[in-house]
DNA sequence: TGAGAGTCAATAAT
DNA sequence: ATTATTGACTCTCA
């Protein structure tokens, strides 16, 4: 073995990086799929990639997400958001040009990242993405060249408006006469985007406390108390339920990466003890938990957290009908007496209170979490991947401290890598899948199918690598 | 049919 | 001008 392995640390790079390199051809060869694992529907086809995706690498992002080890979500979110404030570059600019997303969608991603196990294919790509991005010496460069680009465009348009002419505006269409818009003219053709009032989320909220999965009954009933269209409450509860989960996420990636000091850790653990037979989890106990520090966030704590809040406090009184006590005090339609606010407010929160009596294993109101039906436990799996900075961290990259300009490029990979890296990154991306696949048994036929797919990936990439270096890949 | 995941896009807040 | 929030969509999946 050449060179010594030492430490798996740092040795992680990256598989983007490797994929990132203009990695001449690592085309399979031309002749037709071959055998085994086909893959379902998915694959080619997806004409998805007309970001830049830092380059020519032969392979579709797709490809990348699918390869790529465990990625530090929340780390990357930061480095992001670093880069981009000390460089003056907006989330629009970068989402749209980076990772094709708008800029809300940029705003959420960058701050309430999801831990990478609970990702799906498909939001995992912005991670990747803005990996690669991150691992772009030119980065930076190329994106303050977009901004200037824009506003080169954006003048001349003015100016061109300004002073008549009528060249570019195309016909009919448009704005043509933009400026003096009134803004009113164009009757509702667009729907007036539903903005429900204080009261009324707090009714809902509480309505969440005391039934999660309100039934199609209940949920017509608050849809008429509470006067809401019932797409409207049933959105909301959506809504409202997955960005609960989010929240909890978040605090478990901080807990984490702050708590467990060494390691990468990374948020699982906890709570896998779904043990057997797959059904009576009447429950686990209440898991005391005593998160160390006492408490969740504390600065915050608002609204979803203070939903979501955990507050065991002795025997709460049993749940009455579901909808019923929510709507106390909501008193939506016109307006709102500030009384009415007051007074629903006060003991609506506060106090979790917990359905004992009820029928049915439901989970209790304020922590939904863990036991949640499909996909949570997906991810427990990611154990041996270990090393959270697999792809992401690594390299240097001082935080904000010297005001220079524009050396916060994170680059990795500037200077050549040797091979050991690349070996290094297929050999965490092999024992992710194989981690994932040995790991909880049951409900597996999907999952080996899943990691067969990645070795057969693997395989074809090692043997492409292989050809311009000789390296050993232990599987 | 209904849940969850991702996003969009209007509009609130800074 | 940006960034944050959030109701509604679009897709999958079961």
């Amino acid at each position: 073995a050449p060179e010594s392995p030492m430490s798996s640390s740092e040795s992680v790079k990256s598989l983007t990086e490797l994929v990132q390199q203009p990695c001449p051809a690592i085309e399979t060869s031309k002749d037709g799929k071959s055998q085994e694992s086909s893959e379902p529907p998915a694959s080619e086809s997806q004409s998805t990639t007309p970001l830049p995706l830092s380059g020519h690498s032969a392979l579709s992002i797709q490809e990348l997400v699918a390869m790529s080890p465990e990625l530090d979500t929340y780390g990357i979110t930061k480095r992001v958001k670093e880069v981009l404030t000390d460089n003056n570059l907006g989330q629009r600019l970068f989402g749209e040009t980076i990772l094709g997303l708008t800029q809300g969608s940029v705003s959420d991603l960058l701050a309430r990242p999801k831990p990478w196990h609970k990702l799906s294919l498909k939001g995992r790509e912005p991670f990747v993405r803005m990996q690669l991005w991150l691992n772009d010496p030119n980065n930076v460069e190329k994106l303050m060249d977009m901004k200037r680009m824009e506003k080169k465009a954006y003048m001349k348009r003015r100016h061109s408006s300004v002073s008549d002419s009528q060249s570019c505006e195309s016909s009919s269409a448009g704005i043509d006469y933009s400026q003096g818009a009134s803004p009113q003219p164009q009757h509702q053709l667009k729907k007036p985007r539903v903005v429900l009032a204080p009261e009324e989320k707090e009714a809902l909220k509480r309505a969440y406390q005391q039934k999660p999965y309100p039934s199609p009954k209940t949920i017509e009933e608050l849809a008429t108390q509470l006067n809401l269209k019932t797409s409207t409450v049933i959105n909301w509860f959506h809504n409202y339920r997955s960005r609960i989960r989010r929240e909890l996420f978040i605090e478990e990636i901080q807990a984490g990466s702050q708590s467990q000091g060494g390691s990468s850790d990374s948020p699982s653990a906890r709570s896998s003890r779904a043990a057997h037979s797959s059904e009576g989890d009447s429950c686990d106990g209440v898991d005391a938990e005593g998160p160390p520090d006492g408490k969740a966030s504390g600065p915050e704590a608002d609204e979803l957290s203070g939903a979501a809040a955990k507050s065991q406090g002795g025997p709460a009184e049993p749940a009455l009908e579901a909808g019923e006590e929510a709507l106390r005090g909501a008193r939506p339609s016109e307006r709102a007496e500030p009384e009415s606010l007051e007074d629903t407010d006060d003991e609506g929160r506060l106090r979790a209170p917990r359905q004992s009596s009820p029928p049915a294993p439901q989970q209790r109101p304020g922590d939904a979490l863990e036991t949640l039906p499909n996909s949570a436990t997906e991810g427990d799996a990611s154990t041996s991947a270990a090393s959270t900075s697999v792809l992401t961290g690594e390299s240097s990259y001082k935080s904000k401290e010297s005001s220079e300009r524009i050396s916060s490029v994170p680059s990795t990979s500037s200077t050549p890598a040797a091979g050991s890296q690349k070996a290094n990154s297929l050999q965490s991306l092999f024992g992710f899948s194989e981690a994932a696949s040995s790991r909880n048994t049951r409900d597996s036929s999907l999952r080996k199918k899943k990691a067969a797919n990645l070795n057969n990936i693997i395989h074809r990439l090692e043997k492409a690598a292989s050809r311009e270096e000789a390296v050993e890949w232990e599987f």
